[in-house]
DNA sequence: ACTAACTTAATTTTT
DNA sequence: TTAAGTTAGT
């Protein structure tokens, strides 16, 4: 984290002097180190594994070793560091040169940096061209529902988003053309492998890259024979890869071709906080990283200087609970701290409203909302928290989210620019030929298009060309010569200041006005948006000397969720877990710990539905949470939970159960939950949870509602419900617990029916 | 070609 | 609940 705030500088102090070691505490760059961080920094010539636990400096580590190799003599261009955000590696950037007080090396992220590479070097890869565009997910979703039309395939079967998610899979995996993959016989791997290369040939058509793209042709570059390898392996004498264990197999082939010569190849990461496996990062390149570099000297950070002893604790108990790991605890000579607090509420209301008033007392207290941060497993959950925190008049800021780029108004504008930055791109044409509306048509389209395709040109070619635009009917061919004139005019412009250029697209669309007359309520906050990519623009050009269009476009494209989060305004941070890795604050909330949401899926109910990897993961995901939290850490669930906006019961996540350590004094504190705890039946499970106040139902055998009679049971017997088939009923029994109870409910007209708490959309009725 | 009224699907997580 | 996609009427 950076140190602007001053509430959230890392709380490290300074460790003992290793013994015999003198020299070293007199080196100002390893005076604050403890012995197997300074390891990490001396380490000299050779490959080097750092596993570094949560909050054990492990940035501290990197860029104090890039500072050493810099102030030993290695030029500063001469190391390549790779971080997971653009915001860690400026932040990065910033301290190396705090350090040393030179420029600081290229510090960047895996597709930064690829995407660097390509505007330099795709030239060689044809039919690519420096002006690549590159797409995001709903520019790929749009093009693939293009390619599940033009094969007539049923659109239910094979949505955008599965096929896009799958040929993203493929692609991490090293394929890149659909002619790479394995034969098989069975048809949908015909219709998948035809989509493919659809697909490829589609986004090579628009000059377009994807993200998988960026990292696989950069791969493909350095492996067409050609002196640029030998040029870059020549140039980066060191390689860091931080957050290892997020790293896919096209990641490392990377960062293993750069290096297979010097071995000068620095990782660092913790398998323990692996989250991203989903999208094709691959843990077992720590293992690949020993089999590649058997000589690589190994240091493991498991002193841990941000969170106190008890939170500590509770991290480690969960994720003991993983088998698919190397033991690992970390410990710490932090104070114990607080006691971790679980609480249950009714609703998500009451709990967005007590963590909010818990907020307020944080407030009063030593702690400012900059100090604060709330996690959910997914965004949806961010609505409930944002109202209360509103209700209360506290300041907060939501971090991701619907991306600001991806919003509607603001993407319009980029189309303009994109299709002035590369006029293959034809999604972005389609999706401005007729916004602002001129009279341009589905069939005028279609039509453009179709004499594109026979002509051989793009269908930019065909728009501007006064002859084919002759052919279409008069109001058509109107539109079509209006949208011909403003390409015109934006085309003769200069590509840079970036910041005339949005201007220029403003005033010849007349867009401000076209907000006005086709958005209702909303116009307003879509005028604020379009107000403030031009101030993205003009930043840009203030911060990039030499910056072009080109640069802006890749710049934007590349974002990740907490580039654009200004952590130095006094708000509470709301992100979901997966932004928060790398974070940490003195006080964290994680909401909805429930089953179902964390773990995400059907684990519980339906443990089958998620294989162990997954369950694993999400432990992991919750880990990640849990270690960012430095002095105060507080877990909420509910037991009602809001669906597409009805009500569904929701349980308690079997993680929490985990939290707490058997082996030590309790650091835990699941009492004063709100109302209905209606006490426990017998805390049988002898001392699997330490609860102080008003003892609810984790002390039960299960941690669940048990299956009798009390206030517990969201559905007694006797309770009224209702289902939005049956209409309405009475439960007249039940067997089993937690979500996995089934229900016996006399419906008034449907009869007697059996069903599956977790599935069934009851709502009780009194 | 455009608009308004309808249906329906979606909630992972993100470069 | 909300957004996006579809359909029917102008």
């Amino acid at each position: 984290m950076d140190s602007k705030n001053p509430s959230r500088r890392p709380v490290q102090t300074p460790p003992p002097v290793a013994p015999g070691s003198d020299a070293s505490a007199a080196d100002p760059l390893l005076a604050s180190l403890n012995p197997a961080q300074r390891e990490a920094v001396l380490h000299d010539d050779g490959p080097l594994l750092v596993i570094a636990g949560a909050g054990s400096g492990k940035t501290r580590v990197i860029t104090h070793r890039i500072a050493r190799l810099i102030r030993d003599g290695t030029a500063a261009d001469g190391i390549l560091a790779i971080t997971f955000t653009n915001k860690a590696a400026g932040e990065m950037r910033d301290r190396v040169e705090a350090l040393l007080g030179v420029r600081s090396p290229w510090i960047s992220t895996f597709h930064s940096f690829a995407a660097r590479l390509l505007r330099r070097h795709i030239y060689r890869l044809p039919p690519y061209s420096t002006s690549f565009t590159i797409y995001d997910e709903e520019d790929v979703e749009a093009l693939l529902r293009e390619i599940v039309r033009g094969m007539d395939l049923d659109p239910a079967a094979w949505a955008p988003r599965s096929l896009a998610a799958k040929i993203s899979m493929v692609k991490n995996k090293g394929v890149h053309d659909a002619g790479e993959l394995p034969l098989r016989g069975r048809y949908e791997d015909q219709v998948f492998q035809e989509a493919l290369a659809r697909y490829g040939r589609g986004m090579q058509e628009r000059n377009a890259l994807d993200f998988d793209d960026l990292l696989l042709l950069t791969v493909r570059l350095f492996t067409t024979p050609s002196d640029l390898l030998d040029r870059y392996r020549e140039q980066f004498r060191y390689v860091l890869i931080d957050e290892y264990q997020d790293t896919n197999f096209v990641q490392y082939r990377i960062g293993h071709a750069l290096t297979e010569k010097s071995r000068n190849l620095c990782v660092t990461g913790d398998p323990d906080q692996s989250i991203y496996s989903w999208r094709g990062a691959d843990p077992s390149n720590f293992r690949r990283f020993e089999t590649d570099y058997p000589e690589a000297h190994r240091v493991t950070l498991d002193q841990n200087y941000r969170s106190t002893r008890r939170i500590l604790r509770c991290a480690n108990a969960v994720i003991r609970h993983n088998s698919d790991r190397q033991p690992k605890d970390l410990w710490s000579e932090n104070p114990e701290g607080e006691r971790v607090r679980i609480r249950r509420f009714a609703d998500g209301r009451e709990e967005a409203a007590a963590i909010a008033a818990r907020i307020q007392e944080l407030n009063d207290g030593a702690k400012p909302a900059g100090a604060i941060a709330v996690f959910y497993r997914i965004n949806a959950f961010s609505r409930e928290i944002e109202r209360a925190l509103i209700l209360s008049g506290i300041p907060y800021v939501v971090v991701g989210g619907v991306a600001f780029f991806q919003r509607r108004e603001v993407k319009d504008v980029l189309a303009y620019l994109r299709i002035l930055s590369n006029p293959r791109d034809s999604q972005s044409l389609l999706r401005i030929i007729n916004t602002p509306a001129r009279r341009v048509g589905p069939a005028a389209v279609d039509r453009a298009a179709e004499r594109a395709a026979t002509a051989r040109l793009s269908i930019l070619d065909v728009v501007l060309s006064e002859a084919h635009r002759g052919t279409f009917p008069s109001a058509a061919r109107r539109g079509l010569d209006e949208f011909a004139a403003i390409y015109r005019q934006l085309h003769a412009l200069p590509r840079s200041p970036v910041f005339s250029l949005v201007e220029a697209v403003l005033a010849s669309t007349n867009y401000v006005q076209h907000i006005q007359r086709s958005e209702g309520e909303e116009a307003n906050e879509r005028i604020r948006n379009v107000g403030e990519l031009e101030n993205a623009a003009a930043e840009y050009d203030d911060r990039v000397p030499g910056g072009d269009l080109d640069g802006f476009l890749s710049e934007i494209a590349l974002l990740t969720s907490v580039d654009r989060w200004d952590d130095r305004k006094d708000r509470v941070s709301l992100m979901t877990l997966h932004s928060a890795k790398g974070l940490e604050f003195p006080a964290v909330f994680i909401l909805g710990v429930e089953d179902g949401i964390l773990p995400l899926g059907r684990s519980r109910l339906n443990p089958d539905a998620a294989d162990k990897a997954d369950l694993e993961e999400e432990r992991r995901l919750l880990y990640v949470g849990i270690t960012r939290a430095r002095e105060e850490l507080m877990i909420t669930h509910t037991r009602e939970r809001l669906r597409f906006g009805r009500p569904a019961p929701a349980f308690p996540s079997g993680f929490l159960e985990e939290m707490v350590d058997h082996d030590s004094e309790p650091g835990i504190d699941a009492g004063g939950a709100v109302e209905l705890g209606k006490g426990s039946r017998g805390a049988s499970g002898g001392l699997r949870m330490e609860v102080e106040d008003s003892p609810n139902d984790f002390n039960s055998d299960d941690g669940f509602g048990g299956d009798g009679d009390d206030g517990d049971d969201p559905f007694p017997p006797g309770a009224r419900v209702r289902h939005p088939r049956y209409g309405e009923g009475t439960v007249v029994g039940g067997w089993g617990l937690g979500a996995r109870r089934r229900l016996t409910i006399r419906f008034d007209r449907a009869g007697e029916k059996q069903m599956v708490l977790g599935f069934a959309k009851l709502m009780r009725i009194w």
